[in-house]
RNA sequence: GCCUAGGUGGUGGAACUGGUAGACACGCAGGACUUAAAAUCCUGUUCCCGUUAAGGGAGUGCGGGUUCGAUUCCCGCCCUAGGUACCA
């Protein structure tokens, strides 16, 4: 029997499916091991080849992983909540949960024909109300928690109301709002119930707040930031602006710096970790305040280079700071209202495109240094900005270059301030020189000078050391449909949590997916809320990030009722140590889940700090485009000619997209053009060598580019296990790469020796139950070792090649013995599981004993020849080959090859200096 | 500008801690089998010189350095991709 992928992969696929051949067990002695694919939102395009990339690797690791004795948590499912489904829904009417089922059905046939190991009885979609339940359950976890500096970790909300009714506000160290009020207990007992709560909710990890966010109008939503890209929504493109209103947040500032510091324990991506670091953006500094006596107030700024502060000759404030208007004076008012007018028209990205031009204006008043005490002018300016730190800054024209280029404008003093600054043509902001200019830190160094300079500010009270993070609290609230209700309600204008007996709080239906005409979120038309009578719903949903925060939970224990899952299989799963996904989710996702894993930790649900272990970015695969070169006529009008690349040069042409399906080894299928279009049929020619050469050229793959190649026709045509081991084979898994057809004849062609290995001349099934030679046994035992090592560091595609000698080599020793063959089998199991599990049962196993089989056990002892050949140089050239038996000491080797004639002709007489040895070798002569 | 990753044949890529650069595969060329084609198998394939050959030379983005020996380590530069951006 030929080798047939068609019948014998859906024959194991269905049998894998019957028999929960994938379902692992928590009671178990063997280790745990929790490998996790990012979940897929499923669009209604289904899955191309680039998505079953991450999929594969997390595939052969997963089974790797069984064959070596661990209990493997391998699951799937969908994040199903999301904008598409939604904007599809405004368009058609239809309800986003048909169209996200019909996609979810495409997702998991093509899925399941690729033959992964996932547990699809653990499967779950986050729009299930089952697991939005729970979602909604963790958002009021975090409604009632506080976080609390003193320990570190976020408690519950309770505890900070038994400090209020002890001892007031007095003492505690919170994460919170600015503007929380300072009272004793009396008096906290003496608020009313509505001005407790209003508290509260400055203190509470989800909290309602009127803040500054991003507006879409478009979408008719609030984005987070992480979801708005140089101005524009990451979804659609959409102009986005800035808006007052109130809205959820989630307090991930509280976290900024067990997110940063947790960075280093965990063992991700250099760049991922550094994408983190810079979007949470710690500074070290000062605070440092300026008075301003005539309006009795200070202006506060924060630096890092507190040590620079001598060198400050003047005050920026941002042109939309609170303090500009009182601090302008009558004769300045005109210019500086002109300068607000002038940069509040400048759209987000002009500001951010235009940073050479020089723009400012004066306010006409002064500030007191805070410790010379003098006279320092306030200005405002553009390049301060509003959002970071307190939107003002101490400018030192010495020592940052904005400032030096904002003061050559303006004609402002710049001070040195270290003996060893060049200011000639730019600012000089070395730290290595001796303070001059500076009152007392003079002729101090970096080290001395910025604590004695932070303790003097203390002692004037105008200054303290201060932690700045570029991160913001994350807006929590959508004005949209399909997300998860918020399980809040209101009284007089204050959110109150419904009743935990009443979750899930099930998005109701609504008759349109759009707004209500008073400008409300499309829940405001809901009329099926379960107490609507009694309740003022919350109208906004939770963001699409919300179910994705924390889903790796839930996998442990899908169904369960009772909790998010039990306590028990949270015990025994702890976190996912394996996590394969793409890097756009580097500052979302792969942030907010790491925030709610620590809140959860903090609240006891369970012990882990971080929630992916080890992580692995696939690489984005990209569509190689074809092209056709269509002739042109005189008046540059197209003709029915076509001519192949290499001859293009010699016509006048025009090139045209041509679908990559019809193209093959880049040469194009020209009876399937000719049918493919109308136009087309009645196509020409001009060929080379007979054929008719496509250009090529790599782009995204785009239905529009016609170079989208869909998993399910690879596999119709290859099969699975083609497909598997050619898309791990195509190249390292984290680099970006172009998809590209042209060599996954030669994967077919390996899968099919790898049959012919277990059948004879005629086709029939054979082995030998014979020993094994030694060659045959090399042959296995170097693939046992080299997939063991590629597989532990995730080098897949090395792995590929080294199967492809392996089975050449048995070729070669026409090998037919059992013993090597089996271990062959086993091996080559996690990348081609399909044809390895139908040759083991032909080789009398139990069917689907091979998932769970024992990795073979390495002995170097086969590899090890007696005798060894190797090449020996001469001052570094290549000069001959010697070979040596094996087990001689180091004198042996020496003596016998200076006594070799070759050796003695190639040294011509010369004196050896030094005689090089690598692992008891001779490997270089230096003479 | 800054941060990160990378630059190796006609192509995808290999070379794990410095030790025969180009494994493996594609493509291409030639051959075997076949009436023929497909399929399959075999041989060759970094570049240059050498009629074939024996042989020689150059060669991992560019320029230096360390070393007996550098794709690998160090310094400077160029280019590509991703991220980020008046962050004080």
């Amino acid at each position: 029997m030929e080798y047939n992928h068609q019948s014998l992969e859906k024959k194991w696929q269905h049998f894998w499916a019957d028999n929960g051949t994938f379902k692992p067990s928590e009671s178990t002695d063997k280790p745990k091991y929790y490998v996790l694919d990012m979940f897929p939102y499923p669009s209604g395009a289904g899955l191309h080849v680039g998505h079953p990339l991450g999929y594969i690797a997390s595939d052969i690791f997963a089974r790797y992983k069984r064959l070596k004795g661990f209990n493997v948590l391998h699951p799937m499912g969908y994040d199903s909540f999301g904008l598409p489904a939604e904007q599809y829904a405004i368009q058609t009417g239809q309800h986003p949960a048909i169209t996200t089922d019909a996609n979810i059905n495409r997702y998991r046939e093509q899925m399941d024909n690729i033959g992964f190991s996932y547990d699809w009885s653990r499967e779950i979609r986050t729009s299930n109300a089952d697991y939005y339940k729970w979602t909604q359950w963790i958002f009021m976890q975090l409604f009632d928690a506080w976080y609390n500096k003193d320990s570190d970790k976020a408690e519950s909300i309770n505890t900070l109301i038994e400090k209020f009714e002890t001892s007031g506000s007095l003492g505690i160290k919170a994460v919170s709002d600015e503007d929380v009020n300072e009272f004793t207990a009396a008096e906290w007992g003496a608020y009313s119930e509505e001005e407790q709560q209003r508290e509260l909710l400055k203190y509470r990890l989800a909290y309602l707040r009127e803040s500054t966010v991003n507006w879409c109008a478009a979408l008719g939503t609030v984005l987070a930031n992480d979801e708005v890209i140089n101005g524009l929504s990451e979804r659609g493109g959409y102009p986005v602006e800035q808006k007052k209103m109130m809205q959820w947040s989630m307090r991930i500032t509280a976290y900024a710096d067990r997110l940063l510091r947790g960075l280093d324990t965990i063992d991700w991506p250099e760049p991922l970790v550094e994408m983190q670091r810079n979007w949470i953006g710690k500074s070290v500094g000062a605070s440092v305040k300026f008075p301003v006596p005539q309006i009795n107030t200070d202006i506060e700024v924060f630096t890092t280079r507190v040590d620079t502060i001598f060198g400050v000759s003047f005050v920026v404030l941002a042109p939309e700071h609170d303090l500009v208007s009182t601090l302008t004076t009558e004769a300045q008012r005109a210019e500086i209202e002109a300068y607000i007018d002038k940069t509040s028209k400048k759209s987000e990205l002009d500001r951010m495109a235009d940073t050479k031009t020089v723009s400012g204006a004066f306010t006409g008043s002064f500030a007191k240094h805070p410790i010379t005490g003098e006279d320092v002018q306030i200005w405002i300016a553009d390049y301060v900005l509003a959002g970071y730190g307190t939107g003002a800054v101490m400018a030192v024209p010495s020592g940052d270059q904005r400032d030096y280029v904002f003061a050559k404008h303006f004609n402002l003093p710049i001070v040195p301030i270290s003996d060893t600054q060049q200011l000639d043509e730019a600012a000089d902001a070395n730290k290595d020189g001796k303070y001059i200019n500076s009152g007392f830190i003079n002729g101090m160094t970096y080290e001395e000078a910025v604590p004695a300079l932070v303790a003097k500010l203390e002692e004037l009270k105008l200054g303290k050391a201060k932690v700045n993070f570029r991160m913001r609290d994350a807006i929590f609230g959508r004005q949209r449909y399909w997300g998860e209700p918020v399980p809040v309600y209101f009284k007089n204008g204050l959110p109150y949590l419904i009743n935990e007996a009443e979750l899930p709080l099930l998005l109701p239906e609504v008759d349109k997916y759009l707004p209500t005409e008073s400008g409300e979120p499309p829940l405001g038309r809901a009329t099926d809320w379960k107490y609507q009578d009694q309740y003022e719903y919350e109208l906004s949903t939770m963001p699409g990030w919300a179910g994705s925060s924390w889903y790796w939970f839930r996998y442990m224990d899908p169904q369960n009722a009772d909790a998010f899952a039990s306590k028990e299989s949270v015990e025994y799963w702890k976190s996912v140590d394996l996590y394969i996904g793409g890097s756009e989710h580097a500052t979302g996702h792969l942030l907010y889940s790491r925030f709610w894993n620590k809140a959860l930790k903090d609240l006891g649900f369970h012990n882990e700090e971080e929630p992916f272990k080890k992580l692995i970015n696939q690489g984005m695969i990209q569509g190689r485009s074809s092209f056709v070169y269509r002739v042109l006529d005189e008046e540059g009008r197209g003709t029915n000619q076509f001519v192949s690349l290499g001859l293009k040069d010699s016509y006048k042409t025009i090139a045209l997209h041509v679908d990559v399906n019809i193209v093959h080894n880049d040469v194009l299928d020209t009876e399937k053009f000719k049918a493919s279009r109308p136009d087309y049929a009645l196509a020409e020619f001009v060929l080379e060598n007979g054929k008719y050469i496509c250009g090529t050229e790599v782009e995204k793959m785009s239905k529009s580019k016609f170079n989208v190649v869909n998993p399910d026709d690879i596999i119709s045509a290859y099969g699975a296990d083609t497909l598997r081991l050619y898309e791990m084979f195509l190249g390292p898994l984290e680099q970006a790469k172009p998809w590209n057809t042209n060599g996954i004849e030669g994967v077919y062609k390996f899968l099919r020796k790898v049959w012919r290995l277990f059948h004879d001349a005629e086709g029939n099934f054979h082995v030998s139950d014979e020993e094994p030679t030694k060659a045959e046994f090399k042959a296995v035992h170097k693939i046992i070792k080299k997939v063991e090592d590629d597989v532990e560091r995730f080098s897949f595609n090395t792995s590929v090649s080294a199967f492809m000698i392996c089975v050449n080599e048995l070729t070669d020793l026409k090998s037919d013995k059992r013993k090597v063959l089996e271990d062959l089998l086993i091996v080559l199991q996690p990348y081609a599981p399909h044809i390895t599990e139908e040759l083991w049962s032909l080789l009398g196993h139990k069917a689907g004993s091979i998932s769970y089989a024992a990795y073979p056990v390495f002995n170097p002892a086969y590899l090890v020849e007696s005798e060894f050949a190797y090449p020996v140089s001469v001052n570094g050239k290549m000069k001959m080959n010697l070979s040596l038996a094996l087990d001689l000491d180091q004198k042996t080797v020496e003596e016998t090859v200076l006594a070799n004639a070759d050796v003695q002709r190639y040294l011509d007489g010369k004196a050896v200096k030094k005689l090089i040895f690598v692992k008891g070798k001779i490997i270089n002569i230096v003479v």
